[in-house]
DNA sequence: AACTATTTATAAGA
DNA sequence: TTCTTATAAATAGTT
């Protein structure tokens, strides 16, 4: 299109070629802003001058713009692969973490011991002792605490049967004292409601 | 150019706008290989039908053509973050063993262990003392071990003793018997080629 | 997917 | 570069 017709390869003459590059390019890039509009498509162009010189276009608001800026950007892969060593370093970490912990975990279940040798082993026990200690501590703790409910419990129904007791007393000259219903009326009452006991120290 | 002149402006009809895309993708695809022969410049076009199905052209050899084949590659975007998603569910999942591990570690040393209740308790006093229990078993074969090899050194420190004496016994009739010199020999043969003591059983 | 009348892009020239 | 313009190429509407 044009005065004559051209063959497709390379422009020898570097004028020529620095203006048909010119031209053509704006040509594309109309191209790519028309398909965007007319087809509602996202497109992106980047074409680079023989010089060096970068131009671009990219539909407005796609999803791919700022990826593709991104590499547009010299630095893009080389962001990309960062990220990726980044991630990588991480988990490589993270797995040798754990692998320690896993060792230390099977030494204290007693597994995979059969080569350690002295200060490994006993340092070993002196962490076993310690928690051995501890929880003898905590179980010593819960049971002192069962036992602090189980005497409350105890107090509590204490109070209740004095209360029984004082109540079907009374009833003996009440009427109605000799009806059965009546007095088994007591055990229906909610447990809360049945005064109040010394509550702290519940669980 | 065509047989009227249209706007540009998104075609509502979806058949035609169908048809134009297609015309026009194919269009800016070919413009952008003859710029790249033409005028030697790097070209990359990448365009995203409107559904989602994506068509690309990438000038041969450029330094950026890896870098945006990636992502004109249907699933390049989708590849990228999956790779991403991926690494960080990795991530997730090995921390996420990491804290449990660590939780464990921390009960076993008998921290953390005062909201600890009774079936966990319990637990860990049995994996406590299966690890306490093997522990020993080490500790009493490292001793066995270490008696053995004091018994062994006894028993060659006797023969050796036996052989002196029997040495000197010997000397008794031999010239020089009476140059103590001579008789500082015995201490100066190396270890090793006092005789054949039973070696088995050493660390 | 082909055709073709027209529009558009652009090669060459200024 | 930019403008001009003859002509090649692209493509809208049609089959």
């Amino acid at each position: 299109m044009g005065r004559g017709k051209i063959e497709i390869k390379r422009i020898e003459n570097s004028t020529n070629r620095q203006v048909t590059y010119s031209k053509r390019r704006n040509g594309i890039i109309k191209k790519a802003t028309e398909i965007n509009v007319l087809c509602d498509s996202m497109v992106s162009v980047v074409i680079f001058a023989n010089n060096g010189k970068m131009h671009a276009y990219n539909s407005p608001s796609t999803p791919v713009e700022d990826i593709l800026e991104k590499y547009q950007n010299i630095s893009g892969k080389r962001l990309w692969d960062a990220k990726h060593e980044e991630l990588k370093n991480e988990i490589d970490r993270i797995k040798k973490e754990n692998d320690d912990m896993r060792v230390e975990l099977r030494h204290l279940n007693g597994e995979d011991i059969a080569s350690l040798q002295y200060p490994d082993l006993s340092r070993l026990e002196q962490a076993l002792d310690i928690g051995i200690a501890r929880n003898n501590d905590r179980q010593m703790e819960i049971y002192k605490m069962h036992e602090k409910n189980t005497t409350m419990l105890q107090e509590e129904n204490n109070q209740l049967e004095y209360m029984l007791h004082k109540q079907e007393n009374e009833m003996m000259d009440w009427p109605g004292r000799n009806n059965p219903e009546e007095r088994d009326y007591l055990y229906q009452i909610p447990y809360g409601f049945r005064g109040q006991p010394n509550q702290q120290g519940r669980v």
